[in-house]
DNA sequence: GTTTTCACG
DNA sequence: ACGTACGTGAAAACT
């Protein structure tokens, strides 16, 4: 017997899709913005069918035309929802992955995949050799099954194998009657109506006593009550849905079974489509790494000669990449350099590299892809300052809204140079092999050209954006200024961690001891499957939510939160998830992060946030716990140098005063310049009392939905945040936007200029593309949404203090202070400040923080230090 | 590799 | 009827 599988391309597809994006609004996309998330998942279930079937035959249809249903009722179909733009895109290379994969693939004008998998069923039935396996999840085609045709039914995660027992099982009744149980239950996705007020149940107790749908009405009289009138009712309904529903298997082919033959991947197309959609798993998985391009690339030949480095002349502008042999540069060694002047092109190794360092104190511009790091890693190593760093490729590329990573190699992937990406080259433990010289020269002079080379293009993009004078006069100084307090460091005091620690560990003990006590037995408390039957199965604790089907209990805070009262086990692993938390995550990942200076040197990631904002690792020093008066000592191992204090300086409310001045609402700017304080403000609004009637819950629920109000509220997510109900929620929504007049029309003009543009941009013409809006799923675009309300006001903030560092740098230069700023935490700056510093820093942080940029209302800033970041606060 | 949880602004 | 706040990073569990 010779089996072939028959895949509905279209539904593999369409799952596919809303599989990996209905949810998240994340879309999943190449660098160059193709979207790619159906193709992905796509691609792993054929896999997955291709590996458990090992079939000799195999075929996909798919639609093509107009969804014809052969019947008189084709206008039916042209109900069902519109295809979302970026699965429609997916759809040629999905066929062009199959083709590479010697997948046989067909479609014909005018007919659906059902319709091609119909007839090819039927072709089976009726000849003796082969058998068949239908793929979908479309239930329709379960009228397709017969003893020589089964369906592996696709469901969330695995599939129903249906053969004829099987839905006999389920159904009672013969594979055939799918079209009767259709015509009465209908199905909403096939846009079928069916008959109005039955649903499956009722269609299945029908149809295993009656058959088909003439028996069935021609017995209507043993039938009683409501379902008879419906079933009345909606008779023509039913027979018209018996024609929708019946798939047409009369689709004229012109090939036989024969020619399913499953041909086997052709590795080099194959490759070249997954190094296209960068599928670097799958590239992997494959082991297609050695596989040739087929597409030519534009460094394919090169342009520049190679030349000595005696020949380099420095005084003129270059471009130049320095590869290390560790992602993480800090303790990172040199490989090699190239150079490209737009002549030649000139290879150092790292020997010649210690022996040409002048070439850095030239006053020319100078290009590279990563500044910072340049900057670090010379400054640490050689102890070499660059002179006219003027372009940073990956900033440059970060402001017009690409997707950066550390590897420049996808960044020229999308400008259509071929460079191999660490990963392909290197290995996966971001720790770089040694190449032969020849390969690695290749690469870097590659990439040094495409410096070169693109470096016209990005700066005219980023004129065409307004951005100029933010790369050059914010984000490029700015990389300067991150990677003198990268090397600076923070000082930590590991004793103190050390002990912090043991005590950590003891509670942790104790802790466990207790929950296995009242538990009456041991598990693992960390494991939310475990957890989660412990605590609503055999302790009996009723769960809060809504069961969602099949899936785990949730043990997250607020769900653990709402049944803390109904055993005392649920405080008890709330503290044991806070201290394990505090052990693992900070005492003992702080004590790791220690380098021989004593001294912690996070990294700040410039081109990674959409809003604009920095971030934090290795490790992550913006999220040092502080609302926890426990977690906050912690906080204390972070300590100032010898005669020094740390000095914290705060803005106080930075995004309430941005979104005051951006909106213009009148009543929210005086608050500011009135000096108020804005949550009491809001309270006194919304319920309507004096300023000095406002209770601390009030203000609580007031500082909640000014919260909300940055974050592009909804009411849901305020009465989730506030534990109330969702109407007392909007409630507080509509007396917030009744007093503060005007706040609901900014939010409209800015949605709507947000749909007109596509985009949105902040006070210094940062500038976020919202591809969101233009899903046509709700949930996304409402998202979308928010985005486009929240991003103005986080990014301006982030712009206000980004420009606020240069500032205070350049002043502390300026005035030769000894004082450095050290950490950044969104609207909070760290410094180490001399003790005779201490008063000229404080006002020169002071005055710069506040008048750094003139806005409608006035900025504040609260400063405090102390001999620890604890202490400075 | 992805998901869950929780630390921060 | 949907499923819900914006922006991050790290660790452990899960698949």
């Amino acid at each position: 017997m010779k089996k072939v599988i028959l895949v509905d391309g279209n539904n593999l597809l369409f799952r596919s899709y809303y599989a990996t994006s209905s949810y998240t609004g994340n879309i999943m996309k190449n660098s160059s913005g193709f979207p790619t998330n159906a193709i992905y998942s796509f691609i792993n279930m054929i896999n997955k069918i291709l590996e458990e079937e090992k079939p000799e035959y195999i075929l996909v249809a798919f639609d093509k035309g107009k969804t014809f249903r052969h019947t008189k009722y084709d206008f039916y179909k042209a109900g069902r929802l519109e295809m979302p733009e970026d699965l429609k895109l997916q759809f040629p290379k999905a066929k062009e992955i199959l083709d590479a994969m010697g997948i046989f693939r067909y479609e014909i004008e005018n007919f659906e995949a059902d319709d091609i998998i119909g007839t090819l069923a039927k072709m089976v039935d009726e000849e003796d050799e082969f058998v068949a396996t239908i793929v979908s999840s479309d239930k329709d085609l379960l009228q397709l099954i017969t003893k020589e045709v089964d369906v592996k039914l696709l469901k969330k995660d695995d599939y129903i194998k249906m053969t004829e027992d099987k839905f006999y099982e389920v159904y009672q009744t013969e594979p055939i009657h799918m079209i009767d149980l259709k015509a009465l239950m209908g199905d909403s996705s096939d846009n079928i109506p069916g008959v109005k007020g039955i649903g499956e149940k009722t269609a299945i107790k029908l149809i295993s006593t009656y058959h088909t749908l003439d028996n069935l009405y021609n017995n209507i009289d043993e039938i009683s009550g409501k379902t008879k009138e419906k079933l009345l009712d909606g008779k023509d309904s039913a027979y018209m849905s018996y024609e929708i529903a019946t798939i047409y298997r009369e689709v004229p082919l012109d090939f036989s079974l024969e020619d399913l033959k499953y041909k086997g991947i052709n590795k080099e197309r194959f490759a070249t489509l997954l190094r296209e959609l960068e599928f670097k798993s799958l590239i992997k998985k494959y082991d297609l790494f050695d596989i040739e391009i087929q597409e030519k690339a534009v460094n394919e030949h090169p342009k520049y000669q190679l030349a000595d480095i005696k020949e380099f002349d420095p005084t003129k502008e270059f471009s130049y990449y320095l590869e290390l042999d560790d992602i993480n540069y800090y303790g990172a060694n040199a490989l090699g350099m190239g150079i490209c002047d737009g002549h030649n092109i000139y290879y150092l190794n790292a020997e010649e590299i210690k022996n040409n360092l002048e070439i850095f104190n030239s006053n020319s511009p100078k290009y590279t892809y990563d500044v910072k790091k340049n900057i670090v890693f010379l400054k640490k190593n050689f102890n070499i300052k660059i002179e006219n760093n003027s372009f940073d490729t990956m900033i440059a590329a970060y402001l017009l809204d690409y997707v950066v990573k550390d590897d420049i190699s996808y960044l020229a992937r999308a400008f259509k140079y071929q460079i191999p990406s660490y990963e392909e080259t290197f290995g996966s433990d971001k720790r770089i092999k040694l190449l032969d010289e020849e390969q690695l020269k290749k690469i870097i002079c590659d990439k040094t050209t495409f410096i070169y080379e693109t470096r016209d293009k990005l700066l005219q993009g980023i004129k065409d954006y307004d951005e100029l004078k933010l790369f050059e006069e914010i984000e490029m100084p700015l990389a300067n200024v991150l990677a003198d307090m990268e090397l600076e460091g923070i000082k930590v005091n590991d004793k103190y961690l050390e002990e912090l620690s043991t005590e950590l560990n003891k509670k942790i003990d104790l802790l466990q001891k207790e929950i296995y006590e009242y538990a009456q037995e041991s598990f693992n408390i960390m494991s939310p499957k475990q957890l989660g039957i412990i605590l609503f199965e055999k302790l009996q604790i009723p769960y809060p939510k809504r069961m969602s089907s099949s899936k785990n209990y949730s043990t997250s805070k607020d769900v653990l939160d709402k049944v803390i009262s109904y055993h005392p086990i649920v405080e008890k692993i709330l503290d044991y998830r806070m201290v394990t938390k505090l052990y693992t995550n900070y005492a003992e990942g702080l004590k790791l992060e220690i380098k021989e200076d004593g001294k912690i040197h996070t990294v700040f990631n410039q081109t990674l946030t959409r809003t604009g904002r920095l971030s934090s690792v290795r490790p992550n020093l913006q999220n040092i716990p502080i609302r926890d008066d426990y977690g906050k000592l912690v906080r204390k191992a972070f300590v100032a140098e010898e005669n020094s204090v740390l000095l914290s300086s705060d803005y106080s409310q930075v995004e309430l005063r941005m979104f005051a001045h951006m909106s213009g609402v009148d009543a929210l700017r005086q608050a500011f310049i009135n000096d108020k304080d804005i949550h009491t403000e809001t309270a006194a609004e919304i319920y309507n009392v004096k300023e000095n009637e406002v209770t601390p819950n009030m203000r609580r629920t007031a500082k909640a939905v000014n919260f909300g109000i940055l974050y592009g509220i909804s009411s849901f997510g305020l009465s989730e945040d506030l534990k109330i109900n969702v109407k007392e929620a909007k409630e507080f929504l509509e007396k917030y936007l009744n007093s503060y007049n005007g706040v609901k029309d900014y939010m409209d003009r800015e949605k709507e200029k947000a749909y007109q543009d596509g985009y949105v941009t902040t006070i210094m013409n940062r500038r976020r593309v919202i591809s969101e809006l233009q899903s046509s799923n709700y949930m996304v675009r409402t998202q979308g949404e928010r985005i486009a309300l929240n991003t103005p006001i986080q990014g301006s903030s982030a712009d206000i203090l980004k420009k606020a560092m240069i500032d205070i740098y350049n002043e502390f230069n300026k005035r030769k202070l000894k004082s450095k700023m050290l950490i950044q935490v969104h609207d909070e700056l760290i410094f180490n400040v001399l003790i005779e510093e201490k008063e000229e820093v404080e006002e020169i942080v002071r005055n710069l923080m506040e008048n750094v940029y003139k806005l409608s209302v006035p900025l504040k800033v609260e400063i405090s230090t102390g001999k620890t970041w604890y202490d400075a606060k």
